[in-house]
DNA sequence: ATATATTTGCAACTCAGTTGCATTAACAAT
DNA sequence: ATTGTTAATGCAACTGAGTTGCAAATATAT
């Protein structure tokens, strides 16, 4: 739909929004990413401040994702990257659970001194 | 400072604001679970929607939060509960990770017939 | 009693995200 | 090409959680 997704980090809508600014409106921004989220595009995930963030999908398909996968926040440069990691999560007495999200945060090789 | 920390599962900073609005106003709402939540009372989170959830601590102290542990949200009742379970991240190459957040979604026991 | 510091209420604000509606662009059928 | 139908866009106004500034009220100290 958009070429903006060739970042290979992840980006906030309002980020988007922002650099589009000259191109299109907001409102459609977000129906965008609204329409690559539905058709498996890309996925999206909330942050510890809240904001709503997006990064591409591998092998995700129409309203079918496949993204369990943590995402990890540099507290130096706030930069956000997809982890290629699979976690496991132990069963939970009287609980059954569906869906995991898992948001790291710390200092990436960037800004590692 | 106040009881409304009775409950044992979390609860969302609005629903708070809501309950209490007879008793005081919603800036001091916020203002009072600012508060305990820099000495160790409660501790915060947030929820997949955006909004922000506090629930209570255990052997927390002023200044040191060490509530490492998942939550949970029914996808029927929407009920939020802290998870008394360590889960273990990996050692991630080019990551130094500090902190570790982990949302779960699924079915309580009281949801499940 | 008086001065000082802390807490509260209120209104106005911020800001990410949404909604309604009119306009435009894309696509099909004739 | 012309008309009709559908989907995509722009714009402005709205929503709702959370914040801020400031004045009024409480509490604490001298
Ligand atoms: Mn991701
Ligand atoms: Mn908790
Ligand atoms: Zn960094
Ligand atoms: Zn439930």
């Amino acid at each position: 739909m958009h070429l903006f997704e060739a970042k290979d980090c992840a980006i906030t809508a309002i980020d988007l929004v922002d650099r589009l600014d000259q191109q299109m409106n907001k409102t459609t921004v977000y129906r965008i990413l609204d329409r690559l989220e539905n058709s498996g595009v890309v996925h999206s995930f909330i942050g510890r401040d809240g904001l709503k963030w997006y990064a591409k999908c591998k092998g995700c398909s129409s309203g079918h994702h496949i993204d369990a996968h943590p995402h990890f926040q540099c507290k130096v440069c706030g930069k956000v990257d997809c982890l290629d990691l699979k976690i496991s999560i132990p069963e939970v007495k009287n609980y059954k659970i569906d869906s995991v999200e898992i948001f790291l945060t710390g200092k990436c090789s960037d800004c590692t001194e």
